[in-house]
DNA sequence: ACCTGAACACCGTTCAAGT
DNA sequence: ACCTGAACACCGTTCAAGT
């Protein structure tokens, strides 16, 4: 790998500890309102920091979505290993899809720099994206030894679907959510 | 209806309509070079115009937008007109959906553009939003009357899947396509 | 180690002045 | 009817100065 994405920066001072969180929590509420193209400007401000601050903290735009999307990100993790235990694998891939759907509409824009981070553009870290990659994987291949779900489907194919399903919700109109009906079409068209 | 969308401007005078000619070109080339967020000083500046004359022919993005895609919106009017001439609706509609997807990718964003449209958020005007709608109607209502395609799939469901597969396309890496594969789920999916 | 805020470059949009 | 470009508001990003 020539050149590893940004991290964001770990305090080491309880001053810094403290505007660390203070941004991160105006992060949230920025990106939730007004999607990942927040302004950045406008989260310093919230968090009653200067700009550079916040650069100290997050180089990048794509560290703070990440530092903002961890515990959404743990929490799908979870969900995934519950789900399996439970039992029925091709149940358990469908429940984790919708799930993931989910995650992937944290907040509008989401959905574009998880799929550009897999693409290799910049955007998130490594190791994030590749705890999502190995978890879709494990689900996909565990439904696809049933032989219930199509063998030759991929992946990269399946977070496409996902991110074309979160894509969907976030530009529906606030009232219907187009991406439930669009998720049982693409479960649907998966099956052998 | 409230307030209906603004329209790109009909020059009057020959030194009117040759800037607007101008500018639909440069515009046109930065669309495809840049998405539909290029900036708009730009596409005056390589239309040789200031910035108030882009403004003076069209008012709104949206108005350019719409111009440079009036071409491939005829286009995938007139294809829908000789493939459903053509014999079974079944493949009328799933080679439509192809070329619609085409059309939806025809620049970055455009997608994104079409389905705000549709509902209702500015964007284009109801003239062009209504000639797409009214076209993959017609299309879909054919296929399903062989009763070979699910009953209960709407046209707004339609251009979900449509407005999806264009979104993977132009976020996938430049060389491979998610969209092909995406679509032939899709049309896995739509069927009885 | 951390914070501040001025500085720079850029972009969208409006509008008074001019032909 | 049409064009120009200054003016304003806004945003992202860097960095010298300070604690």
């Amino acid at each position: 790998v020539t050149g590893r994405s940004p991290v964001a920066h770990r305090p080491r001072r309880a001053d810094g500890q403290r505007n660390y969180d203070a941004i991160l929590t105006a992060a949230t509420a920025e990106f939730t309102a007004h999607g990942s193209q927040a302004s950045l400007g406008e989260i310093a401000s919230q968090a009653g920091v200067a700009i550079g601050t916040l650069y100290r903290h997050f180089p990048t735009r794509a560290t703070l979505i990440e530092a903002a999307t961890r515990d959404g990100l743990t929490s799908l993790l979870d969900y995934a290993d519950k789900v399996s235990a439970a039992g029925d694998p091709v149940d358990a891939l469908t429940a984790w899809m919708s799930r993931a759907v989910d995650y992937f509409s944290t907040f509008r824009g989401l959905a574009q720099t998880l799929t550009e981070s897999r693409n290799g553009d910049n955007a998130l870290s490594e190791t994030a994206c590749a705890e999502l990659t190995r978890c879709g994987v494990r689900m996909l291949e565990a439904a696809q030894a049933t032989g219930r779900i199509r063998a030759d489907l991929t992946a990269e194919e399946l977070f496409d679907l996902l991110g074309a399903a979160a894509w969907v919700r976030e530009t529906s109109q606030p009232g219907h959510d187009g991406s439930v009906r669009l998720l049982a079409v693409m479960i649907a068209g998966i099956r052998s």
